[in-house]
DNA sequence: TTGAAAACTGGCCGATCGGTCAGGATGATG
DNA sequence: CATCATCCTGACCGATCGGCCAGTTTTCAA
């Protein structure tokens, strides 16, 4: 069984824009880097995806996907218990997407002035407000420090275990979020 | 009593600067753009820097030299209250230097590369030594947890006021290093 | 007033960027 | 074998970048 042309060369090209973009940051990557790495052509990256901001919306789609469904799933459950979730969940994201995240971090300020990732956006604010457990401006802003710390915590992945990261946002989200 | 020419257009290329990289990232902003909020041309801003990192330096010189003051101060001090020091300077650099440090923010996996700025790097790294208030791994992960979320707060300057910011690190700081 | 140093500038350079296009290679289907 | 859609590419484009330089304007002390 051979999987089609199409769909191994744009996974191909996916997987080793991730790469780059997360060595070198988005911005500090070209079209021709992805190309040489993925061996094929500029014009060939091109042909698959509709310009370079597709390109990076390959990579964190499913990343994206797996945040629409944590904020789907936290909104059925009462506050409490969606910040509990929220914890969690999030915890375990940071744990298994932590190359697209260290991607997302330099991107932040320059995402939300491109339209196609307005979803992305948006879902990131309802999970902070999860997080937060209330509409209070301190929880709200606490959380978002939560979330900052965490994706800081991202940068150079492979520097820890997922276990040891696992244990580090769950101490960190709780102490912040669930002081006693 | 008129301020030597010199002194003025540096000054003013080094204001310019810094409002636009806090708008756009310094990545996305060109020497024409500084040149021409700063009224004067491109080739004069390379009269006086030494090229765009250098205008970069110029930008970062007040929070750096600060920093290493800071550093310098807590290597006086004994663990647990270099400790208690850093955690209070450090929330009054964030609220000083609020706007340079949204600058330095998305600059972080950069400016590691660049030898001019390895005094900046090193002493971030010997603050979160003492923030971390030992040498075991999980708190030094929180200091640089603290650390990245105290960044990300950052963000948008002008979104809350120094004493809100004041409130927002102190509060934070002492739940993630400081926890009852 | 004058002349040299300092401050400044327009114009140009090579490099690189994202993106386009016409056409060549490839592979499944009849 | 012929056909045709899919996949891919080299060559090229306009724009923009950081940086350089020869030469002009401004400043200021003698």
């Amino acid at each position: 069984m051979t999987t089609p042309a199409r769909e191994r060369t744009r996974h191909e090209i996916v997987r080793q824009a991730m790469r780059l973009f997360q060595d070198r940051g988005y911005g500090a990557v070209s079209l021709q880097d992805i190309a040489s790495a993925a061996g094929c052509s500029k014009a060939t990256v091109l042909y698959h995806f509709n310009g370079k901001p597709a390109v990076l919306a390959a990579v964190l789609e499913p990343a994206g996907a797996d945040l629409a469904e944590l904020v789907a799933a936290a909104e059925q459950l009462a506050p409490d218990e969606a910040q509990e979730y929220t914890i969690g969940r999030f915890t375990e994201m940071a744990v298994h997407y932590r190359g697209v995240i260290d991607v997302l971090q330099e991107l932040i300020p320059v995402i939300e002035e491109m339209p196609e990732f307005a979803q992305l956006v948006a879902d990131g604010i309802r999970m902070q407000r999860f997080m937060a457990g209330s509409d209070e401006p301190l929880e709200l802003d606490l959380a978002g420090f939560a979330i900052n710390g965490l994706l800081g915590a991202c940068r150079r992945p492979g520097e820890r275990t997922d276990d040891e990261m696992r244990r580090l946002c769950d101490i960190a989200l709780r102490r912040l979020l669930r002081p006693n």
